[in-house]
RNA sequence: GAGUCUGUAGCUCAGCUGGAUAGAGCAACGGCCUUCUAAGCCGUAGGUCGAGGGUUCGAAUCCCCCCAGGCUCGCCA
């Protein structure tokens, strides 16, 4: 289905063309000044110099092959040389019935649809989840379900920190306080116990003081790297250990990502893709692409229009030993092996840019990925603290997300118990709900490129353009739905299920009206600039429109007591219609509305 | 030092493939609940778009040059 735009641009082009002129300076685009008109076409200015004739007079010329166009109730030359634009109520209307009809609200799918991975939420086993994970994990979520909704294969990849150091350490801390465990018996043979030697709980706490003992003692320091290179190299006992951390630290990752209504496809790790090193080092010796330098096995990636020096990827390190490039260039062996993706597209810290651009400058020039194979880096930026500087608790460390949340679930459910007589338990999930919206919105709101600051007490205040009031203005809509059905059901003593579905939209008769619906025939355009430029913000932009343009209306409208019956039914019709494209686009987002708040 | 990103209202941010009077929200001030959820709506006030040049009929937007800040720059990830 075509945009709005685009019917109004394919009007204008008749126009342009009919009057003589090229219909290139046909675009139409939404308006600015929407006290003059809705929707403008400022190609007459352009044209001007072309055919050396003064701008007003060529849009002059233009809108007299508009006039009667099915579309246009206004269509008026002005000042230099603006065509202004206003739509005919019918027009529009025919335009929302379409997209009611349509399952996908007139957003067209991909004709070609692709095979794509995103790459993101990249947390280290056994450590706990903080802040840091936080916008990888909400802003991949959403990238992930925008590129699938315009009907592209879509897998979504955790890429799980799994076979680094942290792991030696656990190891050798554990060996430390419970040495009697066969895991640490070099002559043990028999089958090790499946009950893991420790909890969740514990797990968090050994991983920091490790690391923080390590720092000070380099004996243990040694021992935890020896550690981490027995694991690397089959250590039976320690990979029974590692078994043991996966196992139960996975099942709290998975918890956790739940709670923000975060899901991956797949649970891969670096683990994983370690049986592809041998093979691809061997490989990219044999080929010529690696050479020694200062000892470390790099292969070059400088290109000859870089304005600055990129250093070479770095394959294996002075010692022999793998490191990151490594284990990401044997991802993309093994994503190639099993999935050929069309594209790869890693949501990562815009700080690991230069990283990326080795690594698939590497990926390209080695042949590890097909030439055609899209590999994108979606960087982005540091959430910081009210000061500016990157967020931590109080106490100056690093916070815990379960915690981040608990604190904007606090607040919500105090909120929503001082407003409503809500039951203790709906609040509670509400709360959630509402908070988890709160947080994602206040993300998603930003470029994800930029840094931003999250302000809890202004995520948590909910006025203005925030989650919780787009959550509101969805409420308010289903609250009036649920009413008219009830209304319905009274009078006629039936029980239809459906009554709201299948209403006809009406032309609009007011200004409150229009102007909601032409926001809401703005769905399946801005969908597809959110589309091409893998910006949700954009989502967040458009909905707060919609939120305040129907909140307007709603205002100026009385609904549900509207005597002309097939007057309201055209007002709830356009009310399921806004639902549809709120809920669709938060959806998007990666959260979704109550029943009731 | 090199590269890169950022600088728009007191604060947080849009707008940036050039167009009419630079937009929101928060904070401040003033209105609107016997009527579909006031987490709402309406209004007032607040800006030499970091500075200076240039291109253009027209610049927050494009180019140049400064200023300020962030980030990155081979053996951690």
């Amino acid at each position: 289905m075509n945009t709005l735009s685009e019917l109004i641009t394919k009007e204008m082009k008749a126009a342009f063309g009919a009057a003589g002129y090229d219909t290139s300076y046909a675009k139409v685009t939404l308006s600015n000044r929407p006290d003059l008109c809705e929707y403008q076409c400022n190609g007459a200015m352009a044209a001007a110099k072309a055919y050396h004739k003064a701008p007003f007079m060529i849009a002059e010329d233009v809108v007299v092959h508009l006039q009667e166009s099915a579309c246009f109730s206004l269509a008026e030359a002005v000042k230099p040389g603006f065509i202004n634009l206003k739509l005919k109520p019918e027009y529009v209307a025919a335009f929302l019935q379409q997209m009611a009809e349509d399952e996908h609200l007139g957003v067209e799918l991909e004709k070609m649809p692709r095979t794509i991975m995103v790459d993101y939420g990249g947390p280290n086993v056994a450590k706990p989840l903080h802040v840091g994970h936080l916008r990888s994990a909400i802003i991949g979520e959403s990238v992930k379900r925008i590129m699938r909704y315009k009907g592209n294969q879509v897998t979504g990849d955790i890429h799980l920190g799994d076979w680094g150091y942290q792991m030696g350490l656990i190891i050798t801390e554990l060996e430390k306080r419970k040495p009697e465990l066969p895991y640490f018996d070099e002559n043990f043979t028999g089958e090790y116990p499946e009950e893991a030697p420790f909890t969740i709980g514990e797990l968090e706490e050994i991983y920091p003081t490790a690391s923080a003992y390590a720092k000070n003692h380099e004996e243990y320091r040694e021992k935890a790297l020896h550690a981490t290179y027995l694991l690397q190299n089959g250590h039976r006992g320690y990979r029974a250990v590692w078994n043991h951390i996966m196992r139960i630290s996975v099942a709290d990752l998975k918890k956790n990502y739940q709670s923000l209504n975060v899901e991956f496809d797949l649970w891969k790790g670096e683990a994983d893709v370690q049986k592809y090193i041998p093979d691809m080092v061997q490989r990219l010796k044999d080929e010529g692409f690696a050479h020694y330098d200062e000892g470390a096995l790099v292969v070059d990636v400088c290109e000859a229009d870089d304005k600055k020096e990129v250093p070479p990827c770095m394959i294996l390190k002075s010692d022999g030993a793998a490191l990151y490039d490594t284990t990401d260039l044997a991802t993309l062996v093994e994503r190639e092996k099993l999935y050929q993706p069309d594209e790869v597209i890693y949501v990562v810290d815009k700080r690991q840019e230069l990283h990326f651009v080795q690594v698939f400058r590497c990926a390209k020039k080695t042949g590890i990925v097909r030439p055609e194979t899209k590999l994108s880096f979606l960087g982005f930026g540091t959430m910081n603290g009210k000061d500016g500087k990157p967020f931590k608790t109080r106490e100056g460390g690093v916070m815990r997300l379960e915690n981040l949340i608990q604190e904007i679930d606090d607040e919500m459910y105090k909120k929503i118990m001082d407003n409503r007589t809500v039951g203790e338990e709906e609040a509670k999930k509400t709360a959630q709900t509402v908070g988890l919206a709160a947080i994602k919105y206040g993300d998603l709101s930003n470029q994800a490129s930029k840094d931003y600051i999250f302000d809890v007490d202004r995520f948590t205040s909910f006025e203005g353009n925030t989650g919780p009031y787009i959550l509101y203005t969805i409420v308010r809509i289903k609250s009036i739905l649920a009413k008219y059905v009830e209304n319905g059901q009274k009078e006629s003593g039936q029980r239809e299920s459906n009554q709201i579905e299948g209403l006809r939209l009406r032309a609009a008769e007011n200004e409150f009206e229009k102007a909601l619906m032409l926001e809401v025939a703005r769905f399946n355009e801005v969908l597809d600039i959110v589309y091409e430029e893998i910006a949700p913000h954009k989502i967040c932009a458009y909905i707060y429109d919609v939120a305040n343009t129907f909140n307007k209306f709603y205002h100026e409208t009385k609904i549900l007591s509207e005597t002309d019956e097939e007057k309201r039914a055209g007002y709830i019709a356009l009310l399921v219609l806004t639902k549809k494209v709120l809920t669709t686009c938060i959806d998007l987002l990666g959260f979704e509305a109550p029943e009731r708040m």
